[in-house]
DNA sequence: TTGGTTGCAAACATTTTGCACCGGA
DNA sequence: TCCGGTGCAAAATGTTTGCAACCAA
């Protein structure tokens, strides 16, 4: 039904998959292939860094900014096979869209607080709720994928003026 | 930029708005009517107590089953006034599609596990996590509408056959 | 009576897909 | 060479909107 895919089984981080060689290796090992568009993509989120959420039209955007013509349906479609090798984590942040985010392994985990007014994403991680997602996942008998809190609020700045 | 919206003023719980007269007064407050449709959809929600988390699309066929004739369209719009008046929750549970449940207070959050498999939705409640967002929310001196936390992973059920 | 509400169809935005050609292993 | 990947345009989804008729307050 969707693509949410375990860790990488070797436990290799996903900000090193932005070497060739380890990309190369973890695409073969599925059947994929390495291309210059998954690599160009793999890349944007390591510059990115600061503001590292993107959606499909924003990696399309900032790669043709770079001179690099890749087409919608090939950003979406190496999105789906990053997500599925578990190099990427498809977020849920704003309406009508999905962002994508390097993924972090399961214990490192961080949430986001989103106000509704500006669209401004912070982000926080707590121990505390690490630890309940794996309580209760296990209580369930669920083999743990991943998890994603999203708080929606009014950031300071948008609460003067608010209420409608 | 989207519906969220805060708690009921009075703090009326939500499921007591199939009252028609105190939905009726809820709406009327805000300048909105009361129609039939409005009514029949905060109706099925209490219907489908067992299996709350409806679609747009569901709603509309769902009532579409019971005989009553409702535009999708009428069904969207509704469910945005509904939303805004704190009566409903958007989640974002599954791909490509807003699913909405009555809405609980803050402090009586519920947090879904979801089967990436079958599809299968549990909920859990748990004290910390309610603690944490109230805490991560003030820090950032956020004003906080509301928070979800959705773990996806594989049901106990569809384990054994995972993994593609 | 007034102005919010509805249904319908057209418009939108995002994402997916069919197909011929291209290119990695 | 073989088969996965790409670009393009068309199609599929989910949601929104313009407008005339309608109805709650």
């Amino acid at each position: 039904m969707d693509m949410h895919q375990v860790e990488q089984p070797d436990g290799t981080a996903a900000q090193d998959m932005i070497n060739p060689g380890l990309l190369k290796a973890t695409l073969n090992r599925e059947g994929f292939r390495l291309t210059v568009q998954r690599q160009k993509i793999l890349t944007l989120f390591k510059e990115k860094a600061s503001r590292h959420h993107l959606s499909a039209e924003e990696i399309h955007q900032y790669l043709g900014e770079q001179g690099e013509k890749i087409s919608v349906s090939t950003v979406y479609r190496a999105l789906h096979v990053l997500v599925k090798l578990g190099l990427l984590q498809e977020l849920e942040l704003a309406e009508g869209r999905k962002y994508y985010e390097l993924k972090s392994p399961v214990w490192q985990q961080h949430h986001h607080l989103v106000c509704v007014q500006c669209g401004d994403v912070q982000e926080f991680e707590d121990d505390a709720m690490t630890e309940v997602t794996a309580q209760e996942t296990q209580n369930r008998g669920f083999a743990l994928l991943n998890g994603q809190f999203t708080v929606y609020g009014l950031c300071p700045h948008c609460q003067p003026q608010a209420n409608g």
